[in-house]
DNA sequence: GATTGACATTGACACGTTTCAATCACGGTG
DNA sequence: CACCGTGATTGAAACGTGTCAATGTCAATC
């Protein structure tokens, strides 16, 4: 196996001591240029600064990470890059690594549980400062692998992360469904169907609770008020694919109003509704939660439960950098509550 | 500053030599495990791999990296990680690197200059094997800096990349524009408003080219025919201002028909309509570009023109693979054709 | 003029890995 | 029995950087 040369590319691109030699100082000395600028005479500063400027160095991170034992790398990793929802978190989580100079690496699990395992050893691989992830489920132990490698961990969008394990950042889903309840009820629906995934996901099962509970407090029946329809996934097309099982009523007459645990298919059951001819919120009035771009994009706007996304990020983030300043920190759980969002799709009901 | 030594923590993670010491071998046999196992015989590398389970050893990328040269890391440079138009080509990339063992940095510049070139510079500082681009604007020095530092990139959605200064992967805009220009005209539509951001946006002034085009090849006056609207960004918001303007009328007469130089302007167009108690495509004729996912979740769907996003990062990072495989490799130059995706938002004209 | 101290700079080593020439063991062949 | 070849293993030398004790310089103080 000739082992070419490649002469072109191959040259071992320009290190430190290149460096050196080009400003007639030592290694040590660009290191300090590097590392503790104020301990260089600004003369030599100078000269140094120059020549990495001429040579076009930039350091190797590789080396550095080496014997520093430190990275100035974080790892974002999130269950889905193609959905909105997590898009946004990680826009939270960069503005704020960002100012304070480290690297964002975002790693995708695409909800599958070998690929969260392959990224999590890829961050363990780098030695990375810290992760901040969005769990594939309620399993703990690739995080409390993440752990012993020495590696902090913040957990996003996972009020079930004890707080001896680890920090979290969440967001109050049953506060959420309360308000959402309110909203509905206070609009005078009497009946209203509840679009949702398996129980097993645990924000949407929470969800359902602070549902029930405004039903409970406004001294309704839930067994009467409440029609609870179940799709396997929280997609669109599930969400178009529910609306007959939605119109065709719940155990006693049909629902006013369609509360869907998702925006996602909040979508779906609209646009459903739209090819059959009927509207929200004339005919059903409609309510997601999430607040996704889209949902302020479709007509109706979609009245939704908004989850503080950028600021859930922001916050992932910093709970993380704690971590980095204080080694002996506590681990610490932070919960929004959401806000709702009044739209079109929600309207009062007419008696 | 008393460095604090972290009893618990700073425990330098299990290396190479840890794992050599366990399983009664050398260090270089334990990299030879890894790495060639073939090389080593059986029964020795089984007790080598049973080492590396029980010490949880992982290996160092930094090492690894700092002495092979080499990396199994590429960077993904996004224009925006928000935008589901990237996301979409994310997926095809990562897919695509997975299967060759290569992990994947996604990147945002978030449309900002400094952004991109500090992660360019993260990536010439990881000595990454490779990468690829979608740069924020036509100026490629950015991007000769990459090559000079010896890493080899692949440009995303710029046909205008020339070919000897690396690979690119587009899409046909003009082509796009063609279509969507005689798929109106087919539908007899005779004025036309092209919504559309400022022509120094390459891809959306090809678009207008081909449009102009399918004019011309129609036998129709492009002066009368085309009514040119410009807003200053491609978002939802600007769309949706824009429907007076264009409802207000081209030169002659208002148009019948709007193309929209992405999906976004026409979502938002679509919405404006909406709340003037206008619908597509009664009252007029509404096509998108780009076909992202919630074009079809809107009622009614989005006629638009779509573009092969999944494949077209899939085949950047295989143009980029075969790169390494053959470092002599000549630049290539793929470049898509777009399909129209009928749906229910352009309709025939009724004289 | 000797001593001290502050400040700049240097040199050498260590980080964890890969690589490669060198060594070793061993069975087969002349 | 000497020789060779093959296959498995080892040891040592790098890769580029950060760290730190040691050295050097110079001015201020006694």
């Amino acid at each position: 196996m000739p082992e070419n040369p490649n002469p072109t590319a191959a040259r071992r691109s320009v290190g430190i001591t290149q460096v050196a030699k080009h400003a007639g100082v030592s290694p040590g000395t660009v290191s300090n240029v590097l590392n503790r600028p104020e301990r260089v005479a600004t003369e030599t500063r100078e000269r140094v600064e120059a020549a990495i400027r001429e040579l076009d160095y930039v350091r190797n991170s590789s080396g550095s990470n080496l014997r520093s034992g430190r990275s100035d790398c974080v790892g974002l990793l999130v269950l889905d890059v193609t959905n909105p929802y997590f898009t946004e978190v990680a826009r939270g989580v960069e503005d704020e690594a960002v100012e304070s100079g480290l690297a964002v690496l975002l790693l995708n699990s695409a909800e599958d549980h070998g690929r969260q395992e392959r990224n999590l050893r890829l961050l363990a691989g780098q030695r990375a400062a810290g992760a901040v992830v969005m769990p594939i489920d309620d399993d703990l132990s690739d995080l409390r692998w993440l752990s012993k490698q020495g590696i902090p961990w913040v957990a996003l969008d996972r009020g079930d992360v004890p707080v001896e394990e680890g920090c979290s950042v969440s967001v109050d889903n049953e506060a959420g469904g309360l308000a959402a309840g309110r909203h509905l009820i206070g609009l005078g629906h009497e009946r209203i169907a509840f679009l949702t995934g398996p129980f097993s996901i645990d924000q949407v099962h929470r969800r359902h609770q602070g549902l029930l509970q405004a039903v409970i407090e406004a001294g309704l029946d839930p067994d009467t008020a409440l029609d609870l329809v179940h799709v396997p996934q929280l997609n669109p097309e599930q969400g178009e694919k529910a609306v007959d099982t939605v119109l065709a009523g719940g155990p006693r007459q049909r629902s006013t109003a369609v509360f869907c645990a998702n925006d996602q298919l909040a979508l779906g059951f609209l646009k459903g509704l739209g090819r059959r001819g009927l509207r929200a919120p004339d005919d059903i009035s409609v309510m997601g939660y999430d607040d996704i771009d889209v949902a302020a994009l479709v007509h109706p706007g979609l009245t939704t439960v908004a989850q503080p996304k950028y600021k859930l990020g922001r916050t992932a983030m910093s709970l993380l950098r704690e971590h980095f300043d204080d080694p002996g920190h506590r681990h610490e759980r932070r919960l929004f509550t959401p806000e709702i969002v009044l739209r079109g799709s929600t309207a009062a009901h007419r008696a």
